[in-house]
DNA sequence: CCATCATATGCCTATATCGGAATGCGTCAA
DNA sequence: TTGACGCATTCCGATATAGGCATATGATGG
């Protein structure tokens, strides 16, 4: 087998950095396939590609606007990814965070350490 | 070119499901390679591949204990992810969701009109 | 040292990717 | 209709993946 394809799901799509570029973009309202394409310095095929995989797994629309296309953002899409994340949230937010840096600072610098006698 | 390395974020690692159900087990704490294999009815080679990929991207640490290996959570190598997702929380949160949905229902009729063949 | 358990790594194949270049297709204006 | 524009879709090549299988490495107990 290879690598899952990059339409199976949200995750795949954003692992390619400029897909997550184009999204960013997009935040700030729809844009032409043109403009996009120049603002990231890809040609227009890629862009189109790119925009085509994005919107098979449901990140962008388009509408038709006379010539142009205009691709907009449907973060509704990235709520998969938001909610696996969540389920991690408590391994690094406030204190916890420190707790557990500091747990395994500890576990660490004890294996470095020779098993010799216990100071004070 | 082909697609980037799974190992070069957190992004890429975390694209491939089982990865992602790796890190999902390692939050109720450490586990042998063989353990989680078996958990996950995956090969126990393939469990180390992963486990390397994710050791890579520093999404997991290694422990040596006895005879095992023990692999466990490290949450902050997500951190990434979570950042990037925070910039487009506010498109799917509360009533700008609803809106959102409602525009997103209306254009959708309005396409559903003519005979398209539009996207799947 | 040897046998055994736990894990890592190597080799292999099929597959799907990203990127570039060329081209197809639909829309608009005259 | 013709031409120009915006965009999508091909074909191509290089690359790296997931997974199966065999084997190397490593630690432990006799």
């Amino acid at each position: 087998m290879a690598r899952a394809a990059t339409t199976s799901d949200a995750f795949n799509a954003i692992a390619e950095p400029q897909r997550r570029e184009i999204l960013v973009l997009l935040r700030g309202g729809e844009r032409p396939v043109t403009e996009l394409a120049q603002d990231l310095g890809m040609s227009q095929p890629q862009a189109s590609k790119h925009l085509r995989v994005l919107r098979e797994v449901g990140l962008v629309r388009v509408r038709g606007a006379g010539k142009q296309r205009l691709y907009g953002l449907d973060a509704r899409g990235l709520r998969p990814l938001h909610e696996w994340l969540g389920g991690f949230e408590r391994f690094w937010s406030g204190s916890f965070d420190r707790l557990d840096e500091y747990v395994q600072d500890l576990k660490q610098a004890r294996r470095e350490e020779p098993p010799d006698g216990d100071d004070q």
